[in-house]
DNA sequence: GAAAATTTATTTGTCTTACAATAAAATAAT
DNA sequence: ATTATTTTATTGTAAGACAAATAAATTTTC
């Protein structure tokens, strides 16, 4: 037993009146008696209806707007989002800044699950782009750092879904920002472009598990080069 | 002078004090001013520094409490999270309640990615308990989709890490939600224990590419079975 | 003197009231 | 009829008061 682990014990999440509200107005959505789009009850109204004061629901409401849920413009009022936000997301990942392997990890984890989706569902100006990209990547004499950024991009939105988009560009910014002050170690250009050439033909051939594989291999062989470099700054 | 400008002018986020609040706060974070644990000042601190009113730093931190950034115990005070929380990324699924295929797809992308990293990871321990999952369900004469869902938590949570244990369950729980009304057709059990042992061996192998091979199959079969459920019901 | 009970003080939680800012809708002015 | 102004409903902000919780200090009790 480590002993510097804290007792895991689950924090007691306290009912406050906001909280409870919170829980009202997300179930006029999960009991679909609301959809998204439409419209809340005036913030008059929703006090008269909770029996509570409009500093508790507009602390509801805060927290509701900062998690995408609802959406609010002055004396319009207030309606339902009609998609998801990537705003939570981003925000939760604040709290990860700087915890290296952690986000290398995440964006592993959400690469390699999207880019089986990606073989399934990529369209042909999609395909089309990635090939442009890898000859860009292959002519260019300068940084490709956002050529290569692009290339994973590209992929991950294609085998995206409402749901899953708003989460790429966040964990591609945390990662960045984790690691500009890492200089990659052995970086070889021609190894890069083989590797994407591997990933784009398997997206071509429309094969998820080939897919996968090669990106397995790329993001891994980027792994081990972030990690020999981390390892490098710590002895310095 | 024609006021019907066609001209869409990308939804202006207003800046509210609250909102300026959350920044600032989230500022102390990604400056590295305070950290992950530690202490905010109190309100009433908070309210001379930032020169704003009890109710809308109030606002503020209610929001920040919903996005799991920070916890607020009575009289102790307010400090930033340790770990994040999965509330925010529930909460965002809730928009989605219903919507069958993006369900289905979040589910398959998120469990997707983390097999591959659970042939890295998973311990002795939970090896075991994937084979007596295997042979609880072979055993079973009567409903085993409680011990199907077990068999795929333990593989998410071997794969994940502080970032994305979160989004484990309420994944698994709106998939659950959504197709709680669809009885699943060709429901074979026995082929359902065989793709899990396909799993379970990649995983003991350490096999990143098998175990992905193995849970994209078996992922599959689930999606279309479901896909042909529902198809089902739209006819009916 | 030490443990238990009580009080105190600090901090978060809630309510009430009031007013400001905004923008849609209605009305007046040209 | 179009433009300018006023009205009005709704969200945004502020201030002050009190309640509830609880850690810390104090007093009581043995």
């Amino acid at each position: 037993m480590k002993e510097n682990d804290p007792l895991q014990i689950k924090s007691v999440k306290r009912k406050t009146l906001a909280n409870q509200v919170i829980e009202q107005i997300i179930d006029l959505l999960l009991s679909e008696q609301l959809k998204a789009g439409d419209k809340l009850p005036s913030e008059m109204e929703l006090m008269e209806m909770l029996h509570v004061s409009r500093p508790v629901l507009r602390e509801a409401l805060s927290s509701l707007e900062a998690l995408g849920i609802i959406n609010r413009k002055t004396k319009e009022g207030t309606f339902f989002s009609t998609k998801v936000g990537s705003e939570p997301f981003k925000i939760m990942l604040a709290l990860s800044v700087g915890d290296i392997d952690n986000v290398i990890e995440i964006r592993l984890t959400h690469e390699l699950g999207l880019v089986g989706l990606a073989a399934e569902k990529i369209s042909e100006l999609e395909l089309k782009k990635l090939n442009e990209n890898i000859e860009e990547m292959e002519q260019t004499n300068e940084d490709y750092t956002e050529i290569d950024r692009e290339f994973h991009r590209i992929i991950a939105y294609s085998g995206s879904n409402s749901l899953t988009e708003g989460m790429i560009d966040p964990i591609l910014n945390m990662y960045d920002k984790t690691l500009e002050n890492i200089a990659l170690k052995d970086r070889s250009k021609s190894k890069t472009v083989q590797q994407h050439k591997d990933i784009y033909h398997a997206l071509v051939n429309r094969d998820p598990i080939g897919a996968y594989k090669s990106m397995y291999n790329h993001l891994d062989h980027v792994r081990d080069r972030v990690g020999r470099s981390v390892e490098d700054r710590r002895i310095n």
